[in-house]
DNA sequence: TCCAATCGGTCAATCGATTAACTAAGTCCG
DNA sequence: CGGACTTAGTTAATCGATTGACCGATTGGA
């Protein structure tokens, strides 16, 4: 016998009351239009039947669903940045609501059909997440509905919550000066992204405070992976007077900087010292040394857009917040006072 | 002004026609009882007037809310198993299907909320996702909803898939084979999951072919990480007949008997083939030498359950399905004759 | 010529909740 | 005693689509 699920006029039924009443009784509303052994009987039969209330009904007339569409460009997908849904997720569970999800290439056209489609599913707000810290465009297509930009930011008109790299970046380079380290080298890419700038201009600031010619300390590469790192560092290790330390631009260039410290003989960190960027899990605590490096908080950003996007559908004309997010130093073994 | 999406009716009466015939125009049900003159008209003025279907009061109707709920423990989030999701998403997306997402620790009391809150959302299907090969039980809260298991199995009710680890392991064993190896040693992990068995049982099989004792070439550590991986490889290469070539039981402690060779005074491929099991995107190509590795197949996984999951909602009654996902080899520079 | 089938639609019930408007009974107080 | 409140509910409209039942006008066959 196939029994379909209970429905709240079965609820409403089995206490004896109506369903405007059962409603009610289980949802708390209604002020105290309802008797205490009232709601004890319909909570009991709800109980018994073990009634489950159908949302999509709920919102259809609430106009709720309870659900928060989460558009990324390939941001679920990849291992970078999964703790960032993990933050979203979590946050979002806590308070009763569920992410529907959405990878895209990060083709603006697509990205657009993706909100659609969540528009289409009446979603009560949308996430938008890039993978790496960029300046985007926010898509027309969101009119009415509430957004939050998660690891990218916009014109101000929307919150937003991007990663403090400048912060991150003084942090590491903090963690070099205190064990006594001037000539700092930079190891990074030429692509260009808002990580990139804020990170060398960071370190740019710092080494200049000492008087030193950036020009001379600074390495780049086409891209940022590992054999980058490696070719970048080749070079920069490879001058008159090479540095005593050196920041790069993310774990995955410094995997080669490890490499190229190797093959010219330097170990880390008695020779030379290492910081990096972005606290990879798979790379940085499982190089050899442990490599010091900037979290990047994806975990916090997540959570923190969830909770500012639910502020917004309680109060819809807040003023929207552009939250800068400490990334935290992770100290490893990489970092060693000079010789 | 603060205007409201269309409606259904809002298109009907542009067109002039009944909401019947305009839901009927556009889904293109009804057979043949719409004329084909009324059917632009109606098209054209939903056009005109951008209109969405409200899915919500659709799902409502039909029971069907073209959503699927992603169960997994800790699947979305780490940076494993993510090409799992991709693989279900586009495969969903492909047939007008999203994915509603939840994650949980694996803790059954956990997974059985999850999947309630899956099922109050009339989700039309749920996958039930682990991040490593492992058999479980079918939580019993789902009863009326399909289901289908993605890298986990169970008794055979309902439909799975799982990489097929005794192929891959044979493969990338082959290849050592064909390279001329013989004593072919393996680094494994003592924990009590599927992968390693069948991993472990497939290589024995293979060298015991050989005539040789795999208890001379088994080294186990009792984690998988790379430390652990580092261990059981200074055991296995400080033996008085060290193997030619390790397999090992996957990338990470792949990372860590490169470690220890390196340590031993020993050049991959030269002195050590190694091959491995996993294909992580972040280690086995980015390691010096590449590291040639049996794939997991996580997109095809995930892309077959959708598809799977999807065959039936449309026949409930068809059998079930155990399906073995090949795992191909990644070949790469950590495989050469041995001396 | 007349009945039945076909064509091209419309009407109204329905999915399962929420909630504004209403009601009936009891209480309070001048 | 009577009007105003309070208490504890009920009735029925509503959210926006889908769809079974129905209907009037043609067409076709006997």
């Amino acid at each position: 016998m196939v029994t379909r699920p209970p429905r709240l006029t079965d609820v409403a039924k089995a206490a004896g009351v109506s369903t405007a009443t059962a409603s009610m009784a289980l949802n708390g509303t209604g002020g105290n239009r309802i008797g205490s052994e009232t709601r004890d009987r319909v909570l009991a039969a709800a109980a018994a039947l073990g009634y489950r209330p159908n949302t999509v009904a709920r919102g259809l007339r609430t106009r709720r669903t309870q659900m928060i569409g989460f558009v990324g460009d390939n941001v679920a997908t990849t291992p970078f940045a999964g703790q960032m849904i993990r933050g979203a997720h979590d946050a979002a569970r806590e308070a009763g609501f569920l992410l529907l999800m959405i990878d895209t290439t990060g083709d603006p056209e697509e990205t657009g059909e993706a909100i659609a489609a969540l528009q289409e599913r009446q979603i009560d707000g949308i996430l938008l997440a890039t993978m790496y810290h960029q300046a985007i465009d926010v898509p027309k297509e969101i009119k009415s509905t509430p957004v939050v930009l998660l690891d990218c930011s916009a014109d101000g008109t929307v919150s937003s919550v991007v990663p403090d790299e400048r912060g991150g970046t003084l942090g590491v380079l903090a963690e070099l000066a205190a064990a006594g380290h001037r000539r700092i080298g930079h190891v990074t890419t030429a692509e260009d992204v808002e990580a990139r700038h804020i990170r060398l201009a960071a370190w740019r600031e710092h080494v200049t405070a000492y008087g030193l010619d950036a020009g001379d300390l600074l390495a780049e590469s086409p891209e940022a992976r590992t054999h980058d790192g490696y070719e970048a560092a080749m070079r920069l290790l490879g001058r008159p007077e090479r540095p005593t330390a050196i920041f790069c631009f993310n774990d995955r260039m410094a995997m080669g900087v490890y490499r190229a410290a190797a093959e010219r003989g330097l170990s880390i960190p008695g020779d030379l010292s290492v910081v990096s960027y972005d606290d990879q899990e798979l790379i940085a605590p499982e190089l050899a040394p442990g490599l010091t490096s900037a979290a990047l908080p994806h975990y916090e950003m997540g959570s923190w857009a969830v909770k500012e996007l639910l502020r917004r559908l309680d109060e819809p004309d807040a003023e929207p917040v552009q939250h800068l997010m400490p990334c935290p130093t992770a100290r490893r073994q990489s970092v060693a006072a000079p010789r």
